[in-house]
Formats: C-alpha cells, sequence, structure tokens
DNA sequence: TGTATTTTGAAATCCGTTTTCATTTTCTTG
DNA sequence: CAAGAAAATGAAAACGGATTTCAAAATACA
C-alpha cells in the first residue's frame, strides 16, 4: 500500500504533469488535516504559512487530488464544495449538524449492502452513492430544547 | 388529507402573503408534471404557455413551495438546485443515471430505520436526511459495454 | 544548458441564484 | 365600493463560489 504522497506523485508522472513546491505544500498541507473544508477555508488556513500560494492554484490542486482519488469532493448543500482525505478506497457517510455544522463519519455495512439490493431490483449498475444524515448534535439539540419558550 | 392546493391557500393565508394568478399558473404547471426539473427547465417549459411570467417570480414561487412543504428541493451535485412534487410527507431516496440522467425514486424501511440506529450511536436527532445512488441505468450500461473498444 | 511544455497568481469570467427597484396588483377597511 | 397600505411582479443588476484566461515563471525532457 502506497502513502497518499506517492500517489500522487506516481499520478503526476503519468499525467505528464509536473511536481511543483507549492503541489507538495498543498498536499502535505492537506493530509495534515481531515477536516471537511471548503476551498475558501483551506485557502485561508494555508495562507498563514505560505500567502504566496494563490486560490486559483489551490482550487487547480484540490481538484488533482479528487482526481487522482487521494481527495473525496463533498457537497452538504451549503453551496460550498469540502474535501477530504480519502484514506484508503472505504465509502464512508456523513452526520451533518445543522447547529454548529459538525461533521461525523460513518459507515454501516448494512445499509450499503441495502443499497446494493435496492439499485439489484431496478437493473441499475452502482458506481457511488451518497448518504447525508441532517439533524443536530446531542450539545446543539440540548441548548435547543433549553431556549424554547 | 388536504390537497396540494388548499395547502398552499392556507399557507398563503397564515403568512399574509398575497393569492395572484402568478402563483396559481405556477402551482398548477408544477403539479401537473412531477419530474425533478431545475428551476431553469421548468421556467422555460412554463414560457411557452405563459411567456409573460418572469423568471424571477418562478423561482420565488418555487422556494415558496418549498417552504411549505408542498415541493422538495434536491441537489445532485450537478450545481442545480432541482424541485420535486412532495406528495403527503413520505421520505423517498434517487437513483440517479449518470449516463442519460435519468432518475429513479425509491423508498426502502430497512435502510431508514438503520440510519435512525447510526444516529442513536452517536447521540444525533435526525431531521432529515438524502441518500442517491449513482449509476448506470440498464440502458446505459448495455451501451456502455457494446460499445467498449 | 536550451527549449518546449506546464504551472502559477491575479484578475476576469462564468453561471446559477438571489436581490433590487420602480411599477402593478391585491386586499383590507373605512 | 373606493382609497390606501402592503405585497408581488418582471427586468436587470448583484451576488458568490467555481473556473478560466493570460502573461510571466518554473519545470523537465533532450
Amino acid at each position: 500500500m502506497k502513502n497518499q504522497e506517492e500517489l500522487f506523485l506516481d499520478f503526476l508522472a503519468r499525467k505528464r504533469l509536473k511536481n511543483t513546491s507549492q503541489r507538495m505544500i498543498i498536499l502535505k498541507s492537506f493530509l495534515r488535516q481531515s477536516l471537511h473544508l471548503s476551498t475558501e477555508d483551506f485557502y485561508l488556513q494555508l495562507r498563514k504559512k505560505h500567502p504566496a500560494i494563490g486560490y486559483a492554484t489551490v482550487h487547480r490542486t484540490l481538484k488533482l487530488f479528487a482526481e487522482c482519488g487521494i481527495a473525496a469532493e463533498r457537497n452538504f448543500g451549503d453551496g460550498q464544495t469540502r474535501f477530504e482525505v480519502n484514506y484508503d478506497n472505504e465509502h464512508h457517510d456523513h452526520l451533518v449538524c445543522t447547529g454548529c455544522g459538525k461533521i461525523i463519519e460513518f459507515e454501516n455495512r448494512q445499509i450499503e449492502q441495502l443499497q446494493l439490493d435496492v439499485a439489484r431490483t431496478h437493473n441499475f449498475f452502482i458506481k457511488d452513492h451518497r448518504l447525508e444524515l441532517y439533524g443536530l448534535c446531542a450539545a446543539c439539540h440540548a441548548s435547543e430544547a433549553s431556549s424554547l419558550s
């Protein structure tokens, strides 16, 4: 099993793309934090240490990560694309707190199996899926309950 | 059980909003076709019969439908918001063909139950969820297979 | 090393969504 | 059944995130 950095370098070589210092900096920074950051937030974060790297480069590089499989693009309905590190190829889904924005990952084999069953009954050949549960985390639920009139 | 039109009129009255001919035309047109249309596509469709109704009004009215529950906003990751008629309050999920764009609705009680289980183990209080399965419908899968070199 | 090719960063552009604003329509109430 | 107040309309502008353009800089192949 190759690590993420090797995977990316292989990808660049395969595509005859060039290995630049910006790309390496962005990759390392991206791997360091597996949060679900939007391009904007990630850029602002990165800018603190590397103010010379432009937004366009960050955007393009995150897209490359998604293309070569080391990142996954997510969209939780707030109009912003978020990127997360895609360790191994295990799929996972998300619980999204609409109160504080917290995102929790989970995995459930039974649900995945049932999805395959659904697809089969419709003669569908699944390539991907997305499952998101929206609601309130324990903290937000508690504070909402206590603030009711 | 009230029908969609009554629900909308009640909603307008409750919110002290006005009942206009445009809103009624848009409502009837929307109910007539339960496809998953984007605002743009719906507008283009409507314009054939009612060229005087503006895009902004269509957009605002679809938003009202979503607010009062007779429509659901959907987002299948192609950057366009789609609206569908929300009959009764049964939730359903979607199979999306990435080949031809066809969208099939399905419902699965077992998956819904497992979602509740997942939420409980994370102390989450679910308000909503979305599940989409992306892949190829039978026709697209067949044509892809036959076009392989 | 030289040179062709790719990448970069800033700014411009894209495109769906939303808002603005002057005008028109609806609805309330006297 | 009129005003007058409040809300809705349509055209156009503004918005915001994603993407592209372009000239200059960096990379890597020969």
